[in-house]
DNA sequence: ATGTTTGGATAGTGGCACTTACCAAGGAGG
DNA sequence: CCTCCTTGGTAAGTGCCACTATCCAAACAT
């Protein structure tokens, strides 16, 4: 396949897939001749994930490019490598430690987790974006005055755990590990649209339920 | 409050409030005479809801803008109001409907809306931007190859409609119509990055538990 | 032999979220 | 009164980013 068949077939311009082999988000074709490129199924399937995540995952090109380089370090065990990937994802602004909200929203966070008995993520709270986009968003939440008890955070946590044990089961079905690797990229960044859309249109629905449309 | 003293107590730079005031997120200060304008509570707080949309939310300030734009319109009745904010905010990429995976999503999201009963988001399927969003994930999903039974979506979306049911609880401990709206546009957009931050770490937990850190 | 297609390099584009530099009008101190 | 600093407002500039347009020479197609 060439590089304009590639074009056609994925629906992205050749330009834009030129850009992203000099960008190292695609591997380079086989080379015939200096002026020839032979692409295959595998450069296809790859031009998809990328597009996927910066289109609907919205991850910046040099994140993207990151991510795929763990992706495909088989140096490394299946684990290691799917939260080497899932890690360099975030794009978090880092909280600022000076900031009493930022304090107390770590507090909280903590608290969170104690109570959930989470401990393996009690022990990545230094080092997970994760936890760091949570003392974010939860600081922002108190700097705008709105107070909640501990038990709303702790229901939302449990049913994103049940979300999450699904996910694994579903990676799971992968049959291959190079696919496994793949399909915990993917659901990152596919599945969390996914249920962000999903949740805003439980907020339709339950809107118009108790309030109708007016 | 002189703009110094507002930028000093948001942690904004003066220049940047500059930038909103002429953007209209924020009002105008009362003018005092030609070189001094006074800023209120008022201000501080909706600078903070500013700045969270911003920098948590990643909305963009056209965006912004016109989200609080409905917030403001008291012409309108509160539902109304919180709809036109809301439906405002998603930045989603219009799916190509002539795509066939975008075609099959279609029927997919339409089929999984039936099975969960949400009759009224059912009626918003041409317009809600929520409904677009799941179908450009859906889509690409299966753009990349992935498949899997309806019941995991299903399962997925039950979850999301508990969350979304905690929500609006939450809005209705909200005193007054002005805070019930503006805690619904905060409550988008600073809920969702939680709940995410949550699905990575429940991910983190679950999948520690499962293979350990290696 | 000639026109077209190819992949690759370079430079340019447009959008966005600020930032910098500047300005005239006020007010404060002498 | 005069000088000097501060104020809010405006216009232009910056840096980043995801492309995109333009060239080019080598290779194929006829």
């Amino acid at each position: 396949m060439r590089l304009a068949q590639l074009s056609e077939r994925s629906g992205v311009s050749a330009a834009t897939i030129k850009y992203y082999l000099r960008e190292g988000l695609l591997p380079p074709g086989r080379q015939v001749n200096a002026t020839t490129a032979e692409y295959d199924e595998e450069h296809l399937r790859r031009l998809r994930l990328v597009r996927a995540m910066i289109q609907v995952g919205r991850i910046p090109v040099a994140t993207v490019r990151e991510v795929l380089g763990h992706v495909d370090d088989d140096s490394l065990g299946r684990t290691i490598r799917v939260g080497a990937a899932l890690w360099a994802l975030p794009q978090v602004p880092e909280p600022d430690e000076d900031d009493a909200y930022v304090r107390a929203a770590h507090r909280e966070a903590d608290a969170l987790l104690d109570t959930l008995g989470w401990e393996n993520a009690r022990q990545l709270t230094t080092i997970s974006p994760a936890y760091r986009r949570l003392v974010v968003a939860l600081a922002a939440f108190r700097r705008l005055g709105y107070d909640w008890d501990a038990e709303l955070l702790v229901t939302r946590a449990r049913l994103m755990h049940q979300a999450a044990v699904a996910d694994l089961d579903f990676l799971e079905t992968q049959p291959s590990e190079e696919e496994k690797v793949e399909a915990a990229v993917a659901s990152a960044v596919l599945v969390e649209p996914m249920l962000q859309a999903l949740h805003r249109l439980a907020q339709e629905e339950e809107s118009a339920r108790r309030y109708g449309f007016e």
